[in-house]
DNA sequence: CTGAAAGCGCTTACAG
DNA sequence: CTGAAAGCGCTTACAG
C-alpha cells in the first residue's frame, strides 16, 4: 500500500511483451498495420503490469485533451446547494453527452472576480468550453465577454448577453403551448409572471410566445415582473402579492421559470388561493422539485437529453456558421397545478 | 477569428522578453532568485501575447495534475435530473473545496457496466479520486471495490461497502437531536423510516442514534422500512401506507433522508394526515427541495462546506492513517414539519 | 509489420 | 541571477 510502486510506462510495457516502445503505442491506439498477434501479446503484457497510457503525455502529443469544460455562473455569496436545479440537471446531462463521447468533464463553478476563469482550452486542459448558469451576475458575464473579445471561444446555454454562441429552448413554442393550455381549460384573466429587464432573452421569448397565443384567443396577458429578491423563489412569491393587489381576479399564471413559479405556488398558498382550482399555474424547466409540489407543478419540460448533446457538439464544432441559434424542444407536462 | 492563431509557448514570450526560455518558466512560476525586473519584463511579456502555460506539458514534467476527479454512482437507467440533490449539493461543495485550493475538478457520472471507469489517477489526469453518490447501484461499488483492491485508492462519503476509506456525517448524533425533539414537544408515538439492510451503514447510524435517545426517555421507536421502489421518494410515499396500517396512532417519523421523507410527507397528505398537527416529521440531509415542501421540511443538515473540504483534504492526504473516521457535524433546521 | 528517432511544451538540476 | 540541456511519456513520420 505504502512504497507505492511506479507507474509503468510504455515502455515496460514494450520489454514485457518483447517489442519496441512504439509497437505498444500502435497496439494499445488500435492503428492499422499491427499484427493481430503482437497486438494481443501487448494487450495482455499492458494488463498484466497495469498499464494505462498516461493522458498528459498523450494530450501534449496530440495536442487535443479530448474534455469539455463547463463553466456554471453563480449569484455571488450563492450556497452550493442553492443554485437552482436546472443548472444542475443540465450538467448532468452534459457530462452524459460528453462521456458519450468518450470525453471528459471539467466542471467549474464561477461567482467572484477572484475565481473567474476562462482558460480552460488556452492551458490545453480542454477541447472547447461551455458557460451555463444564472444571468443575474453581470460582472461574470462581462468577464467572458471579454475573454471571447480576445479570441477564448465557447458556447452557452440561454442568453446572457449579445455576442456569445448560445442554445436555447423553443420558449416561444412553451409559451404557446402554456396559454393554449390555460385557454382550453377555461381561463380568462392570465398572467406571466417573469423578469422584463433580464438580460435572460428566454424570459421574453416565453412570454411572447405566451402573450402572442392568448391574443389570437382574444385575450392580453397581465405581466407580472417580480420585485428584486434572493432567489428567483422569493421573487415569485413577492410577485404574487402585488399581481393578486392589481388584479385580483387572476385565473392563471404563467411563470418564466419552475423556480419562479414554486415562489408562485407559495405566495398562492399564502394568499389563500387553492391551485389549481381558483388559480391554475404552469412554470418552465422541469425541475425535480416540481414533481414534488403540492400539487404537483405542470411544466414546460426542455428536452435535457438532446440539450446536453448538442452543446456538447456545438462547442466541439470548429465551423462558426453552425454554431448559434440551435432550439430545444419542449413539452408541457400536465400536473396537478392545472 | 478562423485562421486561429498557434498558441504561443515559453519561447515566444523569452524570446519578446529577450530573455532565455527557462528563466520565462521560472519567472511565471515565481521561482525564487528571479530578478523583480526581469520578472516584470515576463509578465509583461506574456501578457502581450495572451500566454498560458500548457498544463499537460507542466503536468507531466511535475507528475502531479493538481485536479480531482470526482466519480458520482447513479441508479442504473435513472434520468439525470432525478440524481438525489444532496450529491449535486454535494458535488458543488467539493468544487468549492477543489478550486479553493487552485485544483481542478474532472466530474463522472456512471451507472452501467459500460462507463464504468476508475483510472484517473492512474492515467495522471487526476492526483486523487473521490467517489459518491447512490449505495443502490451494487455492481457500481463491486467495480470501485476491486478497482481499489488492484492499488486504486480514493475516499468516498457514506458507506458504500467495507473496504473504503469514508466519511460521513454525525449521524448518530443527528438521531438523538431528532429524537429529543420529537420527545420535547410531547410525541410518544414514534417512527422510524428507513432502509435497513442497506449497504449504507450511515442510515443504520441515524436509527441507532434516534433509538438510543428514545429508550432514554423510556421510549421505542417504530422502525418501518420501506418496500422497494424507483426511488427513495416513491419509498417514502409506500412506507407510510404500510406504517399507517400497523400504527394508525403513530404521531412523529423521524426519515432517513430527505428524499424519503418527502415522500413520506406526499404519502400523509395522501393519507389525510395533517403534518405536523397529526403527524411530526423530521428529515436528514438539508437539500433545497425540503425548504419548498409545505410545510417545509424541519431536517438534520450536515456541514457541506465541511464535506467538501474535507472530502478533498483526505483525498489528497497520503497517510493512510488520516484517512478513515471523519465525521461531519450536523445540525438540526426546525421548520414547518414539526 | 516493426523499430529508431524526433518532438510536443514544459521544469529544474547543473554550470556559470 | 541566468542560460543550455536533459527528460517527463507519449505519437507518428521515416526507414527498413
Amino acid at each position: 500500500m505504502n512504497g507505492k510502486m511506479l507507474r509503468p510506462t510504455s515502455f515496460d510495457v514494450a520489454e514485457r511483451a518483447g517489442v519496441s516502445q512504439s509497437t505498444v503505442s500502435r497496439a494499445l491506439r488500435n492503428s492499422p498495420g499491427v499484427n493481430a498477434e503482437t497486438r494481443a501479446r501487448v494487450s495482455a503484457a499492458a494488463r498484466e503490469l497495469g498499464y494505462v497510457v498516461d493522458r498528459h503525455a498523450s494530450s501534449l502529443r496530440l495536442k487535443s485533451s479530448e474534455t469539455i469544460a463547463l463553466v456554471t455562473i453563480c449569484r455571488p455569496g450563492e450556497d452550493r446547494s442553492a443554485i437552482n436545479p436546472f443548472y444542475f440537471a443540465l450538467l448532468g446531462s452534459i457530462a452524459a453527452a460528453t462521456s458519450a463521447r468518450g470525453f471528459n468533464l471539467l466542471v467549474s463553478f464561477q461567482e467572484n472576480p477572484d475565481n473567474f476563469r476562462a482558460d480552460f482550452v488556452a492551458s490545453g486542459l480542454a477541447d472547447a468550453m461551455i458557460v451555463i448558469g444564472t444571468t443575474s451576475n453581470r460582472p461574470a458575464w462581462d468577464y467572458f465577454a471579454q475573454a471571447q473579445a480576445s479570441g477564448l471561444d465557447f458556447v452557452c446555454w440561454g442568453s446572457p448577453g449579445s455576442p456569445f454562441h448560445w442554445m436555447r429552448s423553443e420558449n416561444d413554442i412553451g409559451g404557446q403551448l402554456a396559454a393554449e393550455h390555460f385557454v382550453r381549460d377555461g381561463r380568462r384573466r392570465i398572467a406571466f409572471v417573469g423578469p422584463q429587464q433580464s438580460p435572460q432573452r428566454q424570459f421574453d421569448e416565453r412570454r411572447d410566445g405566451f402573450s402572442a397565443a392568448l391574443a389570437a384567443h382574444g385575450l392580453t396577458a397581465i405581466v407580472a415582473e417580480p420585485p428584486a429578491a434572493a432567489d428567483r423563489h422569493a421573487q415569485g412569491v413577492a410577485a404574487v402579492q402585488a399581481l393578486l393587489e392589481a388584479h385580483p381576479d387572476t385565473d392563471a399564471i404563467f411563470a418564466a421559470s419552475d423556480m419562479l413559479a414554486l415562489g408562485v405556488l407559495q405566495g398562492l398558498k399564502d394568499a389563500g388561493r387553492r391551485v389549481p382550482e381558483d388559480i391554475a399555474l404552469i412554470g418552465f424547466d422541469g425541475i425535480r422539485a416540481g414533481t414534488l409540489a403540492d400539487p404537483a407543478l405542470t411544466t414546460l419540460e426542455p428536452d435535457l437529453d438532446a440539450a446536453g448533446e448538442a452543446l456538447v457538439a456545438m462547442a466541439l464544432e470548429d465551423d462558426e456558421r453552425t454554431r448559434s441559434g440551435t432550439r430545444i424542444p419542449v413539452h408541457l407536462v400536465v400536473r396537478g397545478s392545472t
